[in-house]
DNA sequence: GTAATATACCTCGAACGTCTAGGTATGTCA
DNA sequence: TGACATACCTAGACGTTCGAGGTATATTAC
């Protein structure tokens, strides 16, 4: 189990990442998601779809229902080239953090 | 400058990772991490004392006035056992997420 | 034909976390 | 005496997740 905090620091750069793979609906996203951890991000339903509400409005991503061929209709999004531009905001600044985090994490520096 | 959701993420297990390296005063973690940091994580004071206080609530640290040599009273933090192992779970999930990004953002594999 | 299950979307409100802005108090230096 | 650094604290605004609820359609089993 992840914690809260994690997965709140991790949702955004995670959905830009998976779309940046090309067009995907959000119900796919949330199983995709559960396949590509291995279990570890157990995102629900009221988890994701207001982070797609919320990166749409901010511009990152765009929304297009569409019919699949057995009925249903999707709603699958895609990135735009604002959204591309945060991304690579996000894996800036996520990676900054995790290498504070391996230099606390690495052995004592011995100082001789 | 680092977005919120990734402060929150990143505040427990640092400190916990500092404390690891033996006792420190709330004031002196601020600046601590300024430095560690290279300024990328600029924490406040308004972040980091209730943060002190919960992890102490939780029976992760734990705390001792002492006065220093200048007169001014200091609250020095250190690590519980207790602590200890949840900086271990903290590790692990921050690695798990970790690798799931590093996966997202590693070049696609060619299926050939 | 109808019940159960899977697909696929949505929202409300409780709970929890940060952070701005304020506060207190002491020591040092000009 | 004023400015600044040190050193602690908290109230309230704001933002975020997530459980629990809702709608609707397609498929499968009985």
């Amino acid at each position: 189990m992840v914690s809260k905090a994690l997965i709140a620091a991790s949702t955004k750069p995670m959905i830009l990442s998976i779309l940046a793979g090309g067009e995907i609906y959000g119900y796919q996203i949330i199983h995709s998601m559960i396949e590509i951890s291995g279990g570890i991000l157990e995102w629900s339903e009221g988890t994701i779809y207001p982070v797609l509400h919320r990166l749409e409005k901010d511009g990152f991503i765009r929304s297009q229902w569409k019919m699949s061929n057995n009925g249903r209709h999707r709603k699958y999004y895609r990135l735009t080239a604002f959204g591309r531009k945060e991304l690579e905001k996000e894996k800036k600044q996520w990676m900054s953090v995790h290498n504070v985090l391996s230099k606390l994490w690495a052995p004592l520096p011995s100082f001789d």
